[in-house]
DNA sequence: ACATTAAGTGATT
DNA sequence: AATCACTTAATGT
């Protein structure tokens, strides 16, 4: 743990920083598609991702899903950075993209820290000003483009997160992680097939242009 | 060979 | 862009 966290921090966090980190965090792997906080779950930990790669997604009542965003190295998930104040219930649901490691600390850390580490100030800052730019995007997304735009952002950001253009995902998995159904995406993809940009198989979708 | 799941299609709203 | 109803294709047992 001490040289993954020295890897991906130690530029960014002062040596007695690093060293509570590694007293207190504890490293945790999750496999692809494991849930690393659902909806209405307790916050009680701030991941900072080491590597891999989490997905973001917001949730309606009847358990519908939308994907927000990415989280990726050397990130952390600015919602958990409300809570720091205390217990609160997690808004968002965070699943691995792919397999991924992360440091959780302990929430109760993070109020002690912003004092103690100008680092810490800096990081959790910044972190802020990141997702709020995310979020920003993930609106202008929903609110300006039409399904087959979406659609196409949609395939380019996860080729960029998964660092390859073979993509492994049913048409059933995109149209829960857009909240539409399954046939209008199979039906854009056609499209967007017939345009040169991707090509389909079963269970695999091959972008050409990125 | 059969069941299951993924993907394609026309018609309708 | 969503839904229905149905077909075709691929894959697992």
């Amino acid at each position: 743990m001490k040289k993954k966290l020295n890897e991906n921090y130690g530029y960014i966090f002062e040596q007695a920083l690093l060293n509570e980190i590694e007293e207190v965090g504890k490293l945790q792997h999750l496999n692809e598609g494991e849930t690393l906080i659902n909806i209405q779950q307790k916050v009680l930990y701030m991941p900072l991702l080491l590597n891999g790669a989490i997905k973001i997604m917001r949730e309606d009542d009847r358990g519908d899903e939308l994907l927000l965003y990415y989280i990726e190295i050397g990130d952390t998930c600015s919602m958990t950075l409300n809570c720091c104040m205390g217990e609160s219930l997690s808004e968002i649901k965070a699943i691995a993209e792919v397999d991924t490691e992360v440091i959780l600390i302990p929430i109760q850390k993070m109020k002690e820290w912003l004092r103690k580490y100008d680092s810490w100030m800096k990081f959790v800052f910044d972190s802020f000003y990141n997702r709020t730019n995310e979020m920003l995007e993930a609106i202008d997304t929903l609110a300006f483009l039409d399904m087959k735009e979406r659609l196409i952002k949609y395939l380019k950001d996860k080729a960029f997160i998964n660092h390859t253009t073979s993509l492994n995902a049913t048409h059933r998995d995109i149209a829960s992680d857009l909240n539409t159904s399954r046939v209008v995406i199979s039906r854009l993809l056609k499209k967007i097939e017939q345009e040169k940009k991707i090509k389909l198989y079963r269970n695999k979708i091959e972008v050409l242009e990125v």
